[in-house]
DNA sequence: ATAATGACATACA
DNA sequence: ATGTATGCCATTA
């Protein structure tokens, strides 16, 4: 597969992240130990439309809790549905209540 | 191996 | 608060 070590991670963490909650890039970045490579988690978003299984890439945003990749989506009003499906607010682009939804994998997974 | 890109983040004006 | 500039690190050409 193209998806290396680094990607597989990113996919695991996305898939981990439970319903009706959202993260963010640096969050998972910083998760996988490459905290400055928060672009790469974005990156590997962009491979996660050829990821299999399909990551839920709809619960991954950015630091103010906007769906920037949304355009990157197959149709971009998907990502909003999806999260409004999820019980997630979404206005203007963004995450209502968005500290509320935040999903920390560093923190929900080293709950012990 | 080098340069450019990227679904971000932080700093500075 | 908003806009521009630079840094981060992995992937691709």
């Amino acid at each position: 597969m193209a998806e290396d070590n680094f990607f597989e991670r990113v996919y695991e963490v996305v898939r981990l992240i439970p319903p009706g909650r959202v993260t963010s890039y640096g969050a998972i970045a910083s998760y996988l130990g490459t905290k400055g490579s928060s672009r790469i988690v974005g990156y590997a978003m962009g491979a996660a439309g050829s990821a299999t299984p399909p990551v839920p890439a709809h619960r991954v945003v950015n630091r103010q809790g906007l769906l920037t990749g949304k355009f990157h989506f197959p149709t971009f009003q998907l990502m909003e549905e999806m999260l409004a499906s999820e019980g997630i607010e979404v206005e203007d682009n963004k995450i209502k209540n968005f500290k509320e939804k935040f999903w920390d994998p560093a923190v929900e997974l080293s709950i012990d």
